[in-house]
RNA sequence: GCCCCGGUGGCGAAAUUGGUAGACGCACAGGACUUAAAAUCCUGAGUCUCGAGCAAUCGGACGUGCCGGUUCAAGUCCGGCCCGGGGCACCA
């Protein structure tokens, strides 16, 4: 007779709810070790919870409840991203305040993760579209105004004209909205810009500080793009002028044969000067063209495209003169978007010789031009003869001993754009006065709420909807308040510090608190935030670190990525294939135990691996056959008191000892299987004694915890299982004395021994030699040599 | 192009880091129980138009994407490829 998973689920979330089972432990009332396990939290979507945010969210629940276990003090909360575009977008279509559907959403959400049993701090919840949290969001923005690290400027921004916003550089995809999908242009626009950049070197440097998969730093440390160089000035002929370039290759400094600037580079604006009347005209027509270029063409061009400036530039070196050229393939915001180029050893530069037929010189001996491997330098002048390495050395070293320049870092990371033209988002707490000045609004004023608008619709030109409620917009003194909105990463950046303190109104978080929580011990969530809400939230940590307002610089200590569920046909599940799995109806069916103990039982938490909805039944079965070992058909306990043969107490001990590695290392998969084993060794010795039955029901509690508090009970354990001290194991249990061990014959298997486990040599062969399968494989010869591994292998060499 | 992951039965996957490859589960087959079916319990099983035997069985060869190497011994280490997934990409 199976359980009856609905009336159980129903009944422990009731019980624990009322008894705050899962509330974290005040840290100044307990001597308790602390353990802060964090998921991304949800963007409350209409469509509700899929299989993806279980594949999250049921390890670290089943993390949380081990550590509780095990006598950690476990902060597990939960909470909304619920400032975002499809609410919006809802709005717009609809008229519906996004409120109001984002209310909704949130219900759903709730009501959904409470069927799951996963044991959060409900008290503690969140959201990031309730004034109470906001409030803070726009204080963490007034403090990086104050440091001057958010200031406004007009850049060439991605704009989306159909989602009629900007996007940050990381929410554009090869030319187009992360979201959506829709083609993103590059058009200059007045923007809130936050200076993430001033952190390039250290969010690089902490990246070693944090034990996050290898992968992940990996990709960070990529998008930061770290280059060291140097910057060189070289002058221009018939001028006064200098212009500077960066290279990290000041080694081939003589093998320069041309200079290129981007199209949008000062020097080239009119009445600049240096582009000769004669080349004004076709400089014009490029840089027309040019800007005219999405960045999608500009990335998709094949052929290098540019033209001849006119102007000439002087080499720091010897003097000579160099054509200056513009092109595309130079940008302008990266550097100092000009470059001096040297064909021979850059392929790019290269291409671009090779199209416009310009001199190609060699300053590095190897292979085929262009050639960009290490070799002695060569028409170098005071560089030749030199290994490329040290070359490079005493090209920088000359450099900046002749003041022509000065070694320089360059990052490919750019400063965060941090406005949208959006309404559901926060408002900025900023005013600009007639005067011109820009001032935040006292701390006292926050938060500055978001205003009724009649339409949510943001104007085709790009202007707020925020700037259409003009009562809101006035500000005292005739000063006017800013009408863009921050992205929905505002938010994100810092939700994990409020779990700390949630209900504070006087501060985001209170000191000794966060000190006490932070940083985060576990951090499960999706690959796809690698370098967006993962590096933009240790920036906003490392910039209230540097306030004074918290006590670490890095966030999360630990991080793990769930891997994507798969439809059953193996293939990214989505609407258009049909192949989505609703969580909700596989709950109904089965249970919330079975469906977060097969969600576990699928394979490594961090693979890529599809949903089998036949694989149910195996953990369904497991937990089924768990219950009869434990309970009679007639509801009633018919756990005894039993001394446990040894076999199976051995097993126990060694199932206590796994089942704990496993949970230390996430191998959530391996755990299942080895509790499996011991319940089907309960089966075969037909035992009902709670000495392996109370134990086994304590390591199930954390995948399928109600069935494993229904059964703690009606076996009179104390307590909820989910409180009660993690089983321990006595090592001396854990090892076999006899084991059986393969034997090989130059080196293949050909049979089994059972031997004690530290048996001689002697002993070992002895035994091999018995088995027939090994004599016939020695073709009785005897062995020329043994290599015996006590309790591990024996393999005889025998010469043919 | 560069940088990461990954490739093991019909399927999801294990394998103490060089030591009996395929634990556990699904699907499958056989048996027990049953009037029958479901459920349950027990058992079997990598592949082979390989060999012996009436048979249960016993033995052999092959086997972790491909080729080569190191080693007494390779899924695991090394070199060279192939395939799949992800990230970066005109960043000087």
């Amino acid at each position: 007779m199976a359980y009856d998973h609905k009336q159980i689920d129903a009944k422990w979330q009731q019980r624990w709810e009322k008894a705050q089972t899962f509330k974290a432990e005040d840290p100044r009332k307990t001597t308790k070790p602390k353990y802060y396990a964090l998921d991304m939290f949800p963007y409350p979507s209409g469509y509700g919870l899929h299989v993806g945010h279980l594949a999250s969210y049921t390890p670290t629940d089943v993390v949380s409840r081990y550590k509780r276990a095990r006598g950690f003090n476990v902060l597990h909360p939960m909470g909304y991203d619920s400032f975002g575009l499809p609410a919006e977008q809802f709005a717009i279509q609809t008229g519906i305040h996004p409120a109001v559907t984002t209310e909704k959403a949130i219900e759903s959400f709730r009501s959904t993760l409470k069927t799951m049993g996963y044991s959060f701090d409900w008290p503690r919840e969140v959201s990031t579209c309730d004034p109470k949290f906001y409030k803070w969001t726009q204080f963490i923005f007034t403090k990086l105004f104050e440091r001057g690290l958010a200031y406004q400027k007009e850049v060439p921004v991605n704009w989306c004209p159909a989602l009629r916003t900007v996007l940050a550089n990381e929410e554009v995809i090869d030319g187009k909205s992360e979201r959506g999908g829709h083609p993103v242009i590059r058009v200059p626009m007045k923007q809130w810009m936050l200076k993430i950049t001033d952190y390039a070197e250290r969010l690089l440097a902490d990246l070693d500080k944090v034990d996050w998969l290898e992968r992940t730093k990996e990709a960070q440390r990529n998008w930061i793009g770290k280059s060291e160089g140097a910057n060189v000035f070289f002058g221009i002929q018939g001028s006064t002028e200098k212009f500077e370039i960066f290279t990290t290759r000041p080694d081939t400094l003589f093998g320069v044969t041309f200079m290129v600037l981007s199209p949008e580079h000062p020097l080239l604006t009119k009445g600049s000067g240096i582009v000769p009347a004669s080349h004004r005209a076709s400089v014009d027509d490029y840089q027309a063209k040019a800007s005219a270029k999405s960045e999608v063409d500009r990335k998709a061009a094949t052929e290098k495209t540019g033209v001849f400036t006119g102007a000439y530039a002087i080499h720091p070196f010897n003097g000579k003169s160099i054509p200056i050229w513009t092109a595309d393939y130079v940008l302008v915001d990266y550097g100092t978007g000009a470059i001096m180029a040297v064909p021979g050893h850059d392929e790019r530069d290269y291409e671009f010789a090779q199209t416009f037929g310009l001199e190609i010189k060699r300053v590095i001996d190897g292979g085929d031009l262009p050639f960009t491997g290490e070799g002695k330098l060569v028409n170098s002048d005071f560089l030749d003869g030199l290994d490329q390495p040290a070359a490079l050395k005493r090209a920088i070293e000359e450099v900046e001993k002749r003041k022509i320049g000065t070694r320089n870092i360059q990052y490919k990371l750019r400063d965060w754009l941090f406005s949208r033209q959006r309404y559901w988002g926060e408002p900025f707490p900023v005013v600009r006065f007639p005067s011109g000045d820009l001032k935040t609004v006292p701390v006292n004023e926050l938060p500055v709420l978001l205003p009724e608008v009649a339409d949510y619709q943001p104007s085709e030109k790009g202007e707020a909807p925020l700037a259409r409620n003009q009562d809101w917009v006035q500000y005292a003194d005739g000063g006017r308040r800013e009408t863009d909105t921050m992205p929905g990463s505002a938010g994100s950046s810092w939700y994990f510090l409020r779990y700390c303190d949630p209900h504070n109104d006087d501060a985001f978080c209170d000191f000794d608190l966060q000190k006490y929580w932070m940083p985060v011990d576990l951090y499960v969530g999706g690959a796809e935030h690698t370098v967006g809400h993962l590096l933009y939230s240790r920036f906003w940590q490392k910039v209230l670190f540097d306030a004074g307002l918290v006590s670490h610089d890095e966030p999360f200590q630990k991080l793990a990525h769930q891997g994507v569920i798969l439809g059953p046909d193996g293939e990214r599940m989505s609407k258009s294939r049909g192949n989505v799995v609703n969580p909700d109806s596989v709950r109904e069916q089965y249970g919330a135990d079975v469906l977060r103990a097969y969600v576990m039982f699928l394979g490594p938490m961090d693979a890529d691996k599809p949903w089998q909805e036949n694989g149910i039944g195996g953990v369904q079965r497991f937990l089924d056959r768990l219950w009869r070992a434990a309970v009679s058909e007639d509801g009633a306990s018919i756990a005894d008191s039993a001394a446990l043969p040894e076999e199976l107490n051995k097993l126990l001990h060694k199932t206590i000892k796994k089942v704990g590695d496993d949970l230390d290392a996430m191998a959530f998969n391996t755990a299942i299987s080895a509790l499996m084993i011991l319940l089907n060794e309960v089966y075969k010795a037909s035992s009902h004694s709670k000495l392996v039955l109370m134990p086994l029901v304590q390591m199930v509690a954390p995948f399928a915890p109600h069935v494993a508090e229904e059964l703690w009970e009606k076996m009179g354990g104390e307590g909820f299982v989910a409180l009660a001290p993690w089983p321990k194991f006595d090592s001396a249990l854990t090892v076999d004395s006899v084991v059986s061990i393969g034997v090989q014959v130059n080196g293949k298997s050909r049979g089994v021994i059972e031997i004690d486990k530290d048996a001689s040599e002697e002993a070992a062969v002895a035994a091999a030699l018995s088995v027939p399968s090994v004599q016939n494989a020695m073709g009785g010869k005897p062995a020329d040599k043994v290599i015996y591994k006590a309790g591990r292998i024996l393999n005889l060499i025998v010469k043919s």
